[in-house]
DNA sequence: TGATATGTAACCCAACAGGTTGCGCATGTC
DNA sequence: GACATGCGCAACCTGTTGGGTTACATATCA
């Protein structure tokens, strides 16, 4: 697994430059393919509305893709944005290797 | 990408049966070491609560683990929930194969 | 009996998905 | 110039959800 240097490309560029600016589709009527208000697909064009798993269900019908690479985009968008927003799970203690990777409990013999 | 069929398992159940089992932490003592909220992770771990992103990082410092390991399962999680709610999303109608993978475009010549 | 763990309900707050309506702007067309 | 269309976006409304605290009943264990 390679850390994330660099913001993740928003699912909604993707729906624009690979979709609707080749298919010269508005998104008006991509809205309309999809089912979904003008608003919700503009808010996810212009980077400000996330993949749903219903909104990923639907793309995937209409791009012939899986529901999981739109949802992959989305987590990797939103795991960049937590790992930015905030370094509090940074205080999260690591539970020791040895404990982790052995019989050992958390509780058990404080130390040995 | 082969379908879901079963319902996918729950973050919860994994991180019950594969961490505090094992390791004989209970819920209260792994939501400290988290730094969350006794009843954040008694929900997740009851199947009523979902991973987030920063909860996902939370649990990869603890358990010495990916994020995405945590995001993918409750995505498949929750994509099969999606599926299995509504089937409003199957109403979709696919853009043509042809026009999808060609430079054709969707309002372009009605026909030929 | 007393301490601890746990599920859960009640309450509060903030955020977010999605919808509708409407406004202002840009562009294209007649 | 006048009108239609596409679009971003702001309001406003509703429902859901994450997360926190407090509190209570139950269960288990020393």
């Amino acid at each position: 697994m390679r850390k994330m240097i660099r913001r993740p490309t928003h699912p909604g560029n993707i729906i624009k430059e690979d979709y609707l600016v080749p298919l010269s589709v508005t998104i008006k009527d991509m809205a309309e393919l999809l089912g979904v208000s003008r608003k919700t697909l503009s808010k996810i064009i212009n980077e400000r509305g996330s993949i749903t798993p219903d909104m990923a269900l639907r793309l995937s019908r209409a791009f012939d893709t899986t529901p999981d690479f739109w949802l992959n985009l989305q987590k990797n968008y939103d795991l960049w944005q937590a790992e930015t927003a905030s370094k509090e799970w940074q205080k999260v203690k690591p539970i020791p290797p040895n404990i982790l990777h052995s019989n050992a409990t958390l509780n058990s013999e404080p130390s040995a």
